[in-house]
DNA sequence: TCTGGGGTCCTAGGACCC
DNA sequence: TCTGGGGTCCTAGGACCC
């Protein structure tokens, strides 16, 4: 539609789709034997459960919960764990959004596993006579083409299709979607539906707000104090009260912006004690940042490295940070690795077992209009091709074809422990799935 | 033995300016 | 007793999300 467009006043129907234990149905698109059995994914390094079905959940494996503590239950009960696969995930991913692309051209992709749509015109037809009717295509039509199952909450605001996704998940009569468009359903919805719950409203908000009497989302949408809530918190939970009204006031951002701070870290797989080996994963981290940098065309003017130790062992901590602002904003790995070795020297203390270093580059502009420095040179056009070429490199024949040489040490305790790794069934010609 | 890795937005308060 | 009054910009920290 053109600029001139008259304003839509057809009012909002948003969709809330959501891929059930998103990363566990990943791997069992690969192993149809995993139905209906528990299945878990853990973190980097194995370290936690970022997702279960809820064959796990029912074994009482929390959100989160570190997979050394539930490892026992996990063999006694048969369940099948595995390392995250982040290059699989993402690949389905966009299959899924591409197909909800279908339905709307009013898309957010919210989240690897989360989007919105805005059905706003929805008219009743004989094929779907309400707008359930039309979620129920939407959700088969995924599961066809994906092999994900999903679950849709629709509501006239997105924190209301937040509300009812939610129930849609946990309400199996419900059977993955639920509809909040009539706002008598909405007042009973609402009236049993948790404060903690709401989207928005976290650990340390929902025991403010039960001190002013809300413990429900009705509560929270019928107070009507807004002077006293603006008082005591930030117009965004004003805006979440409105949206619980019905009012719409966080649209749907449909292009994805350029990140304004690029972070890469990891925790260490084994024991890292020296220099040496804090410079190869730091090295590493900031040439996978900066690499991001350049995919989204953008340069930095401030880097950030840090280093700690193991926060849940019981010995002393140290944290060492410090942050560079370089004259000139660049894109080129060179100066960042300069800049990001000079740092580590400066914080580095040796004496401690590391667990996790990190480099995080910010104050990102677009390259198009990059300030010009009287002290230091913009990237040359030898730079910026040189970086091209290696990133087309990397990208054609893997992920650190050419590195570095600082990261390339012999002794990789700094690399992670992934031992419960599916295969590459998308992202790599080696372990494409075989036809039997 | 073993506890993830990203991001965003908002506000308060200090520095600094005229 | 009582010490101008705005502004802007930046940063740190806190809150949230997946």
């Amino acid at each position: 539609m053109s600029h001139s467009s008259l304003k839509d006043d057809r009012p909002n129907i948003i969709f809330l789709v959501d891929c059930n234990s998103f990363f566990c149905s990943c791997e069992r698109l690969f192993r149809p034997e995993l139905a209906n059995k528990p299945v878990g994914v853990l973190s980097n390094n194995d370290g936690c459960f970022v997702s279960r079905t809820k064959e796990l959940k029912a074994l009482g494996v929390p959100m989160g919960a570190p997979y050394f503590h539930y490892k026992d239950v996990c063999i006694k009960n048969k369940a099948f764990v595995f390392s995250s696969n982040f290059a699989l995930y993402a690949n389905i991913s966009d299959r899924v959004m591409k197909t909800l692309a279908e339905f709307s051209d009013e898309l957010e992709v919210y989240s690897v596993d989360e989007a919105f749509l805005n059905l706003k015109g929805f008219l009743p037809t004989l094929r779907f006579p309400t707008i359930e009717d039309f979620a129920v295509h939407v959700k088969a039509k995924v599961e066809q083409n994906t092999g994900i199952p999903v679950s849709i909450g629709i509501g006239p605001t997105k924190t209301l299709a937040k509300v009812a996704n939610q129930m849609a998940k946990d309400n199996l009569a419900l059977k993955g979607i639920m509809s909040l468009m009539n706002p008598k359903v909405r007042d009973t919805a609402l009236a049993s539906f948790e404060i903690d719950d709401i989207w928005g409203i976290g650990r340390a908000l929902a025991p403010r707000l039960r001190l002013l009497g809300i413990k429900t989302a009705k509560d929270f949408r019928d107070y009507s104090n807004e002077k006293h809530l603006l008082k005591l918190f930030t117009k965004v939970e004003l805006y979440r009260k409105w949206e619980l009204q019905g009012i719409s006031k966080f649209n749907l951002n449909q292009t994805s912006k350029d990140k304004k701070q690029i972070m890469c870290s990891r925790s260490f797989g084994g024991q890292v004690t020296t220099l040496d080996e804090l410079k190869a994963s730091v090295v590493h981290h900031a040439a996978s940042a900066t690499e991001k940098l350049r995919r989204q065309n953008s340069l930095c003017r401030s880097v950030r490295v840090f280093i700690r130790t193991n926060r849940f062992k019981n010995t002393e901590q140290y944290y060492g940070a410090d942050e560079i602002t370089l004259d000139m904003a660049t894109s080129d790995t060179r100066k960042i690795v300069e800049a990001c070795l000079k740092i580590l020297s400066s914080v580095f203390v040796s004496g401690y077992e590391y667990k996790k270093s990190g480099v995080c580059l910010s104050g990102i502009t677009s390259s198009e209009h990059s300030q010009l420095s009287l002290f230091e040179k913009a990237d040359t056009q030898k730079s910026l091709n040189l970086m091209k070429s290696i990133d087309l490199i990397n990208k054609k024949s893997g992920q650190e074809t050419i590195k570095f040489a600082v990261s390339a040490t012999p002794k990789k305790a700094w690399r992670m422990n992934q031992n419960l790794k599916s295969p590459k069934y998308v992202s790599g010609w080696l372990e494409l799935p075989k036809v039997k």
